[in-house]
DNA sequence: GAGCGTCTGTGCGGTGCCGCCCGCACCGCG
DNA sequence: CGCGGTGCGGGCGGCACCGCACAGACGCTC
């Protein structure tokens, strides 16, 4: 049985090579990360990157009316604080923590010196960055044409990839802040997706019941961000 | 007064150091860039990486019932291929030239090289791509939340800044299948700028004739991502 | 200068989402 | 046990954009 408190839980993490994690091991510091919880705020210099094992994280812009939309989402398949070593060290938008649960994070230079000098450490970061480019690019299309059921089918998906079980504590308005839509909106989307046997929920709790039905209802969008995924961080290859 | 054939008229290029210069010159290969040529397919291997001079290249997704949407623009400001250092080699999007014009070209072995050769190149790069994130995150956000008619100047502006003059080739159609919208929504967010002296356009070509009015009237998007360039990719560094 | 293709303008019904408001049910708390 | 806060359901008018259809207008070709 896995031990929760793995570092290698993160698919990153866990794709290390044996020399690199050794050195990380003793770096890497264990944090909660609370519902809500601002990893880093819009323009402002991160101090760490997060690298999550259980909890959920939204990349979400902030706009100047106060409405909002998520970028894109990153759990234990990836890292939160890219612009640490893609270089600029901050970006217009925000990180918050979608779903409660853990993680492990490295101080901003420490990240910075290990990027530079390995070279796997260098590729994996990389090539995980092309995937959440590829996350960001579908966003945008699935915003411009696809419907609020597709959108929900989705993100549900997405959240459900990088959760443990099949239930989600999220609130409609929450889920609302994200879609960047109406909370009335979510409801009604979520109600057919319950007549029609794929969700169940009550008071913030959602359990999918119907993971096929889900990905059957769902947009073109979710599926080539999965491959994209998959093609780009196969299964871990460390140990 | 500027050779029209130089590469360094693509701030990229110009911004490598000296040494790095030196050995990339004898490499880069001159190239014409029409209208509509694709510079590569989505999912498809890229021959090699392009650095626009007066060209205009579209990053577009095109979804399975022939709808597409743009994903970000890429002009003398960058380079098409970020897949090709990035990791993977493909991406699911496409890049087709929306404006014709020149730029260089340079294979995608050697690309890789360099790439990992050069720490100013590499990071020059990263830098790049960082901008282009954001560019992209903010399309994500612009498709959710504002009118067309905000789209549009946002649109215009984009690739202004990427074109010499004020005047743009390209039909309302192309417009619309860049925004992902109809083609009449075009021609009526096009006829309200005209008749506020905004633009002129007739048959396929398109004048600004107030900046500043155009500015006013886009959405904080379009700022975000200028002041996000402007401050990852300062001036050219080289002479 | 006749003809045709391309680009732009307009009208019309339909619809997905918006903003707003209210009712209700459930839960925790004093 | 009563009460307020939170989460969900529903209604209503409005509007931006859609799909479609068609007409005028310009410019190129022969």
């Amino acid at each position: 049985m896995p031990d929760p408190r793995d570092p290698r839980l993160n698919h990153l993490i866990a794709a290390l090579p044996a020399a690199d994690w050794a050195r990380w091991a003793p770096q890497l510091e264990w944090v909660q990360m609370p519902l809500g919880q601002v990893l880093y705020e819009s323009g402002r210099a991160m101090s760490h990157v997060y690298f999550p094992t259980s909890a959920i994280v939204s990349l979400l812009y902030v706009m100047a009316d106060g409405s909002s939309a998520e970028i894109a989402v990153v759990g234990h398949d990836g890292v939160v604080g890219i612009a640490l070593f893609m270089g600029g060290g901050s970006t217009p938008s925000r990180a918050v923590v979608q779903s409660a649960g853990e993680g492990w994070r490295l101080r901003g230079p420490v990240m910075l010196e290990e990027f530079n000098r390995s070279h796997p450490v260098m590729h994996l970061m990389l090539r995980y960055t092309q995937a959440l480019i590829t996350q960001m690019a579908q966003t945008a299309v699935c915003n411009r044409h696809h419907l609020l059921d597709q959108q929900l089918c989705r993100w549900l998906l997405l959240s459900m990839d990088r959760l443990v079980g099949n239930e989600l504590v999220m609130t409609q308005e929450l889920i609302a802040n994200m879609l960047g839509v109406r909370r009335e909106g979510v409801t009604e989307a979520a109600l057919k997706l319950q007549r029609d046997g794929l969700i169940r929920y009550a008071r913030g709790r959602i359990t999918v019941l119907d993971r096929p039905g889900l990905e059957a209802r769902t947009c073109e969008c979710y599926a080539v961000v999965k491959q994209e995924y998959d093609r780009l961080l196969p299964a871990r290859t460390a140990d």
